[in-house]
DNA sequence: TTATTTATTCTACAATATAGAATTAATACG
DNA sequence: CGTATTAATTCTATATTGTAGAATAAATAA
């Protein structure tokens, strides 16, 4: 059992990212959500490698998904956060918006709402 | 020459310290900065690495404060972002807001403005 | 049983994060 | 001068996170 820490940069995408997809979180479509968003390249083995650790860590938790998926292929396993996880995440992003709230000059796509 | 990579997490904030900060940007004040609003513990040795890493990559310059401080103890090293250091910053913020966008439930200290 | 498709796992290395003791440098004062 | 006090930075070591891409696995189709 590891020190828990704040969560990293790119564990932070990650975890918006299971937000963002909701039941259709697995390794494709978060690494999809990732590139197009953030606009920022993803390798296959980044992407696994920080699910896992999250996992181990118990800020997410993943199932299989269910078999035949009609085209062939290996089974999905999809993501999920899980409260603990949550509450890291919370954290760290009030932390981030702290720091950043209110800087000028900004680029547009920052602020986040009206 | 290491490969240009994204912006660790404490680098960010370490970074959107130096803007808050202005001139006024060293050691204790920054420290104090992050520690105050992104309210996040953070050990002098954690600081100094991170900046002395950031000053590396040519993200950050330094200069030494002047002499005499009127009350002792050694010079300040004064910290400020550098045109490179801005470009990495606003793209890694650019990442980060567009994938937490418009997420909810969501803490209200994450918003940044009206 | 072989090919095709889709997705995950494995392995290794690089960079960032973290801690706190040690050190440096300036002023004050007997 | 020499020593104490104050303020700040530097040093050293280790843990965790970030990154890559080849290898592997598992399902369907022919």
């Amino acid at each position: 059992m590891s020190k828990s820490r704040n969560l990293g940069e790119f564990e932070i995408l990650v975890m918006a990212a299971l937000i963002r997809l909701g039941d259709n979180a697995y390794g494709v479509t978060i690494r999809q959500e990732i590139e197009n968003r953030a606009e920022r390249a993803v390798t296959v083995g980044a992407l696994y490698t920080t699910l896992a650790r999250l996992e181990e860590k118990d800020f997410v938790a993943s199932r299989m998904g269910e078999a035949t998926p009609e085209r062939g292929g290996r089974a999905k396993r999809y993501f999920e956060m899980t409260p603990k996880g949550r509450a890291h995440f919370e954290r760290s992003v009030s932390s981030l918006g702290a720091m950043l709230k209110g800087l000028r000059p900004w680029p547009k796509t920052l602020r986040t709402s009206a």
